[in-house]
RNA sequence: GGGCGCGUAGCUCAACUGGAUAGAGCAUCAGCCUUCGAAGCUGAGGGUUGCAGGUUCGAGCCCUGCCGCGCCCA
């Protein structure tokens, strides 16, 4: 309904501006937000922007605009103030009436596929904390794109032969003696993720102290990349086991995928050779003869830098696709798998049922042979691709996308979106409680970066245990009457809560200093916070109902008279108002790709809750006509919220 | 050396992409539970937005130069 106004007001006041002065072309004026509550609800800096243009004072500009634009439709007034400002003001029964009817615009629905491609970890170890921020990030924003009517396709990247996996597989191997039979049966009677973490700091460091034991790794990579061996088959064993681990840890906070293309298929798939055949065709890549690169084929650096060298020289910073061994390197992979998603490769994966989560979803994953009909599954063929990886790699992405302009795909080059974000590290003094030992350097640092090959991070698992412990004390604390197991649920709905909105209320490229006492922490700008404004509203509609009372036909009751009549009330109006913004704030977020914004609209919304919440009793109301006006409020607040925590990925529990 | 990002209240972060008196949470202090749940509400103090210039009706945001920090590439 804001949105609706805002958008009709922009026109109108376009079209005046147009008919008034030639200029604008009728694209919509621009609306803000009045700083101040009292300067009404929608504010236009139009005469500004004008007065360069057509060298007139912002004031007699607002003053010609402001008669010239008549009436608009649930516009009750329009002012000036300052110096130019067009503030306008809404008809406020007009407004609620809108609300009630449940009038909206009419979504532009587009049959454009979006991709997004998240949480992409390496099969070789438990997920971290740097992890849950990726997976929550991307989760989140496919909700955003989902909840606004586009249609979303969700990926996970698996590298299974990668550097990563092939070292577990040689502490397996080296270190553990172990075949690939008896490893399976690990995958079934131990923490698996959890063994491998250990393993791989092991191994990480024993590379460290025998250097020649690095031959291993090069020898696993290659054995893994050939295929049918007993390393190779331990590869799988590996990564299939702790890929199971991956999700069944992202369900546990809500997120789920559609399909899992892995780097295998594309090795065995030709993936990479079809690529490289089309690089080189568009001559996108060359062979060089010279130099540090010699016999590697390299992208010129011209193709993604500005001010880049075409000529291999002694600064040379083109980026080498394939190595002079013949190895291609991840990069190479990253934009055959890049023209996959858009359709372009000319080919596709086969694909098989992976699992199907408890509420009935279905996970795909690519394979190389042939397994259900071709026009059962189709993936990829995107027409917009987003990556959500952390702003470290933003290098890689780039060469990626040069890639695809350098093959002339200009368009997909420009839908291709580097979702970026800011790593997570710890804080100095989580360091020091987990027992991690700083250097001096270290403890003057903001924040240390986590690393996995030592083994020093947060576990995703173990961080999300310790916040459903913490809930379920403080559930038990207040509800000693309840079931054990119910409280457990609502513990474990408060600890998601708090997880994804931990991970939410930083912008993208903020760093997160990791640190248990603000990730645990259930008051102030929370997610528990947000639950607990739903959790109110919902507790004043169920005691109606204990005492007998039911909710009134409020469309018969409630008039746009009585609207009105109600709505004098400032507090109400303001309140009723910051409610209505959900759509339009969903919308500027995704706009912004900032989820953030959405996380911090819910917060907002359950402040301007709980600040009616204590002004207004609504069940001891006594005028009939205020307390079913009041109920209405509760019903709409109540139902805004939910849409706003569900586009979170969180759920209120029944008490809390 | 080059590229990207960051620097805002004691601390952690916002600021609708150039708009009006820079806002939240935490922490501190002072109030509010016999009430639809206090994981809450009300109020107070706390700022030269790293520094110096520039662009314009208007700059935390854009440009230039410094200072400090981080990441990536070499």
């Amino acid at each position: 309904m804001f949105h609706l106004l805002e958008k009709r007001i922009a026109q109108a006041v376009a079209s005046r501006i147009e008919a008034l002065y030639g200029v604008g072309e009728g694209k919509p004026a621009q609306t803000e937000q009045p700083k101040q509550t009292t300067f009404g609800e929608i504010a236009m800096p139009a005469a500004f922007q004008l007065a360069r243009q057509l060298k007139k004072a912002p004031k007699q500009i607002a003053e010609q605009l402001s008669s010239a634009v008549g009436t608009i439709e649930g516009v009750s007034a329009i002012e000036i103030a300052g110096n130019g400002y067009l503030n306008l003001r809404l008809d406020r029964g007009y407004y609620a009436a809108g609300l009630l009817a449940g009038v909206k615009e009419e979504e532009v629905r587009s049959n454009e596929k979006i991709i997004v491609e998240h949480t992409n970890i390496n099969p070789n170890k438990a997920a971290h904390i740097g992890h849950l921020r990726n997976a929550i990030l991307g989760d989140t924003f496919v909700r955003m794109l989902r909840s606004t009517g586009r249609t979303v396709e969700v990926q996970n990247y698996i590298d299974n032969t990668g550097v990563q996996v092939a070292d577990v597989v040689v502490g397996f191997r080296h270190l553990e003696h172990k075949t690939a039979t008896e490893v399976r049966e690990l995958t079934k009677t131990t923490r698996f993720d959890y063994l491998c973490w250990d393993l791989y700091a092991r191994i990480s460091s024993y590379y460290a102290d025998h250097p020649e034991a690095k031959q291993w790794r090069l020898d696993m990579l290659h054995s893994i990349e050939e295929g049918h061996s007993e390393d190779a088959e331990l590869a799988h064993v590996v990564a299939d086991a702790i890929v199971k681990t991956h999700l069944a840890t992202m369900w546990r906070l809500h997120i789920v995928y559609d399909v899992l293309p892995r780097e295998s298929e594309i090795l065995h798939l030709q993936f990479w050779a079809t690529a490289f055949e089309q690089l080189k065709q568009r001559k996108a890549i060359y062979f060089e003869n010279q130099g540090k690169n010699k016999g590697c084929w390299v992208m010129p650096s011209s193709a993604f830098r500005e001010g880049g060298t075409d000529e291999g020289g002694e600064g040379d910073e083109s980026k080498v696709i394939v190595r002079s061994n013949g190895t291609v390197t991840y990069v190479g992979k990253d934009i055959a798998y890049q023209l996959w998603k858009f359709g372009l490769l000319g080919k596709d994966f086969h694909y098989r049922k992976w699992h199907i989560y408890p509420n009935g979803h279905q996970v795909w994953a690519s394979t190389d042979s042939v397994q259900v009909s071709k026009d059962e599954h189709h993936f990829g063929g995107g027409a917009r691709v987003y990556n959500v990886i952390d702003s470290r790699q933003s290098y890689l992405q780039d060469v990626v996308v040069a890639g695809l302009r350098a093959l002339d795909y200009t368009r997909q080059a420009e839908n291709s979106i580097h979702f970026s974000y800011e790593m997570v590290a710890l804080s100095p003094r989580t360091c020091v409680e987990m027992g991690i030992e700083l250097s001096d350097e270290d403890k003057k640092r903001p924040y240390v970066e986590v690393s996995g090959r030592k083994g020093l991070g947060v576990k995703a698992d173990d961080l999300i245990d310790k916040l459903i412990e913490k809930a379920l004390e403080e559930v038990t604390s207040r509800h000693l009457d309840e079931a054990p197991e119910k409280n457990r649920s609502a513990a474990e709905q408060i600890a998601i809560a708090a997880l994804r909105y931990f991970m939410l209320k930083y912008t993208r490229n903020s760093v997160i200093a990791f640190d248990f006492g603000e990730a645990l922490s259930f008051v102030g700008e929370t997610g528990p916070y947000v639950q607990y404004a739903t959790v109110r509203a919902r507790n004043i509609l169920r005691k109606l109902a204990d005492r007998g009372e039911s909710l009134p036909d409020f469309a018969a009751v409630l008039s746009r008279e009585a609207m009105s009549r109600q709505l004098a009330n400032e507090d109400c109006w303001q309140l009723l108002l910051q409610a209505s913004k959900a759509d339009s704030a969903i919308e500027r977020a995704v706009a912004s790709g900032e989820p953030a914004h959405v996380a911090r609209f819910a917060f907002d919304l359950a402040q301007a809750f709980s600040s009616f919440y204590q002004k207004f009793h609504v069940l001891d109301e006594p005028d009939p006509e205020k307390k079913a006006f009041l109920l209405w409020m509760t019903d709409y607040f109540r139902a805004q919220l939910e849409r706003t925590l569900d586009v979170l990925g969180v759920e209120a529990p029944e008490y809390m």
